[in-house]
DNA sequence: AGCACGCCGACT
DNA sequence: GTCGGCGTGCTC
């Protein structure tokens, strides 16, 4: 902290006949061919962190002062004898960004191979931009009054009433807590909190939290999608309730999104409950962070700057010298093999609250199915028994969920006469049949149009769906239950499809918690986060897709999902005995569906690591990805060719023989085409993290250069730690 | 990325 | 004669 002002070299006490240079960043994406901050003239020196606006062409745009002092004539600096240009104003209202934040960018931009002013103005609220000295000032009166006001409220309640009782701790609750406060792991190690759904991690977060707050510390808690869980919002809210907690994430409007981002950056904030961009928030006083789900795909961004916000929890942790939490029923692999590697501290919390069981796991073994047993062309696949337990549930008044990974009414519409299948034009995918408007559309583009009468190559009236979707399954279900007064069942389907109007999602799961739903059809967006009172049968009807995919990580993500899906089931003790997880599969003796039916997340894991481990693939090796995108085939293998010749040379240069790096050749992208831009790929895989790093560092400039060479490359971008290939 | 400047078609 | 299309080029 005090070597902040260590840099600007006290010249802000005296001032200067000359004026000083001063570093600073904005916003120029990569491709503009300038990396490092700029540099500019004031009077003055500024600490670094401090936002100023400066002029940049013919605007003026928002900045930060950097630490180095950009030397004139360096390859990074300005060129000699250029005129260098005053910046036009400084926001002095505002406390500079920490040098703790100013690291957290600088590792980021590096390790992921971005811009440094580009990431670092990025995670600013955008409303920042347009931030006056004036607009400050009196945004900043205001949030000052609030807090006071704030203040006096909490006062007042405090001596009106007495503090919530805290809720008695569980032994494995007490146990992990006590394990954590230890001293010889008091902060050190990061701690994965191995919990099975149920067993009370929310506990020990807000215990965890507790402890840091009274310390006066800020409390960072990420979670994947922040209105899937709304539940963690209210038993926060509701246990701290003297404390000042803000959200982060994407659905706030402009003037919410940079109201709290400055109460966490003023430290008015003491909580602050977001989705992965919080990570990039500024906290002075940050104590603890806490990452749910840290399994999660959503904590990797897709784009832009492809951080992994768990990654960088655990580095802004250890930079901070404070403690990390990472929870989860289904660990990352990743995370997993660091705790057994004794990187990360493991804690388990293998038993549910109130004993309740976990719902016990059927397999239904479609290979001994009749077929087609609801009747329809294109086979359903929904088997006897499922249908029966279904039925089961309804006439106890209680509720299924059945889980099928596919919006739409069928995948692809075909002719019976010739080839024709519904091909999108733009993309190399099919477009889905959706019955509700009768539309093919694209799920990769969204190209959109009415379902044609007949066949457009042979006029054939015959046009078959195949494949089934929520859509189809919404449809098939109610000719095959019997509702509870002689009615139809009542069935409810959620999926993107039907939740696309703000507010639609809540009042559908609404119906469902007042019990006016006896099925529940939907996506794997309804199987995180919420609870279902109600629902004693959760159904995978068709999970197989997953088991053998090319995507490596597919198996990962069904586990985790159906483990998940699973413990929506049952949640209350005297249902659980009733509880029942159905899966659908051709392969009940395949691994992942053993352990799930054991519910044993180890022995998935040991087998998955031990996969993993004989091909080379993470956690047992780095990857890097170089993603194309160009208007024509030859345009995207031309660049990848020069990209991999300039690869090749350099480690030739350093004796390939030896490096840890393998290059792997250019590929076409799963869907190797989108909106009418081919997309190829290709891949570094490395054992050694450094290497790659170093390789990548003086890899990405040489492709910015290449750029230039190819014009029929419209996008491309180094993705490091990739989720999928 | 913005936002210029810059050189060729339909309008007051 | 001007308004405006988006092609290419620059930003401390």
């Amino acid at each position: 902290m005090v070597q902040e002002r260590d840099s600007c070299g006290g010249a802000t006490s005296q001032a200067p006949q000359s004026a000083a240079h001063l570093s600073v960043v904005v916003d120029l994406p990569q491709h503009s061919g300038m990396r490092g901050p700029l540099t500019y003239t004031h009077p003055i020196a500024l600490p670094p962190g401090t936002l100023v606006q400066v002029p940049l062409g013919k605007r003026e745009v928002l900045g930060l002062v950097w630490d180095a002092p950009v030397v004139q004539g360096t390859p990074d600096g300005p060129p000699q004898g250029w005129t260098l240009r005053p910046l036009s104003a400084v926001l002095e209202q505002l406390p500079p960004l920490s040098a703790h934040w100013r690291r957290l960018m600088a590792f980021t931009a590096d390790y992921y191979q971005r811009g440094l002013g580009e990431l670092a103005l990025s995670v600013l609220p955008p409303e920042l931009r347009k931030a006056t000295p004036a607009a400050l000032e009196r945004r900043s009166a205001r949030l000052g009054q609030a807090l006071a006001k704030d203040a006096a409220r909490a006062q007042q309640q405090q001596t009106a009433e007495t503090a919530p009782a805290l809720p008695t701790l569980t032994a494995e609750q007490a146990a992990v807590l006590q394990a954590m406060s230890t001293p010889e792991h008091s902060s050190s190690a990061p701690v994965l909190l191995h919990g099975v759904t149920g067993s009370g991690k929310t506990e020990v977060y807000l215990q965890l939290a507790q402890q840091a707050l009274e310390q006066g510390h800020q409390v960072l808690v990420m979670v994947p999608e922040i209105n899937l869980t709304p539940q963690l919002e209210s038993r926060l809210r509701e246990r701290f309730a003297g404390r000042r907690l803000v959200t982060l994430h994407s659905g706030l409007t402009p003037a919410q999104r940079v109201n709290h981002w400055l109460q966490a950056h003023l430290g008015q904030a003491d909580l602050l409950l977001g989705t992965r961009l919080s990570v990039m928030a500024s906290l002075p006083r940050l104590g603890l962070i806490v990452v749910d789900e840290e399994h999660d795909p959503s904590y990797k961004q897709q784009e832009g700057a492809r951080y992994s916000a768990r990654d960088l929890a655990v580095y802004r942790a250890h930079q901070e010298g404070i403690r990390v939490v990472l929870g989860s029923a289904t660990p990352s692999l990743e995370s997993w093999r660091h705790a057994q590697q004794g990187r990360y501290r493991l804690l388990r919390m293998p038993t549910r609250v109130g004993a309740g069981e976990l719902p016990k796991v059927e397999l239904v073994d479609l290979n001994l199915q009749p077929r087609g047993v609801a009747g329809g062309a294109g086979g359903s696949l929904l088997s006897t028994a499922l249908i029966a337990a279904v039925q089961e549930r309804i006439d106890r008044g209680e509720q299924s969920l059945l889980l099928l990974n596919r919006r739409g009414y069928a995948p692809v519409l075909q002719c019976g006469a010739c080839s024709w299948k519904s091909a999108c034009a733009h993309c190399s995918a099919w477009q889905v049949f959706h019955k509700v408007d009768r539309s093919l559309r694209c799920h990769h583009c969204g190209a959109a149009q009415r379902v044609p009468r007949a066949c457009p190559d042979c006029g054939n009236l015959d046009l078959s769906a195949v494949g089934r979707g929520t859509e189809r399954l919404e449809e098939q279900l109610p000719p095959l239950l019997r509702g509870r007064e002689g009615g139809p069942a009542r069935i409810l389907r959620i999926d993107a499809d039907t939740t696309r109007r703000a507010g639609s999602l809540q009042s559908q799961l609404a119906q469902v918690h007042d019990g006016d739903v006896d099925v529940l059809v939907g996506t794997q967006m309804v199987a995180k986060g919420h609870d279902f009172r109600r629902i004693t049968l959760v159904a995978a009807v068709n999970p197989d897709g997953a088991l053998f995919t090319s995507d490596f990580r597919a198996p990962e993500r069904l586990f985790a999902l159906l483990m998940q899906a699973a413990g929506r089931a049952g949640r209350d003790a005297e249902q659980s005995e009733r509880s029942r997880m159905l899966i659908q599969t051709g392969h009940p003796t395949h691994p992942l569906v053993q352990a799930l039916k054991r519910h044993d997340y180890e022995a998935f894991a040991a087998s998955q690591l031990e996969e993993r481990e004989a091909v080379g693939l993470p956690p047992f090796s780095h990857l890097a990805v170089l993603r194309v995108e160009a208007r024509t085939v030859e345009a995207a293998q031309a660049f990848l060719a020069d990209a991999t010749a300039w690869v090749r040379a350099d480690l030739d240069a350093f004796g390939s023989a030896h490096s840890p790096i393998t290059v792997y050749p250019a590929v076409p992208a799963p869907v190797a085409r989108v909106a009418d831009l081919e997309r190829w790929q290709m891949l570094l895989e490395s054992t050694s993290r450094p290497a790659l790093q170093v390789l990548l560092r003086q890899w990405s400039p040489q492709l910015l250069a290449l750029r230039e060479a190819h014009r029929g490359v419209v996008r491309w971008a180094l993705d490091v730690d990739p989720l999928s290939l």
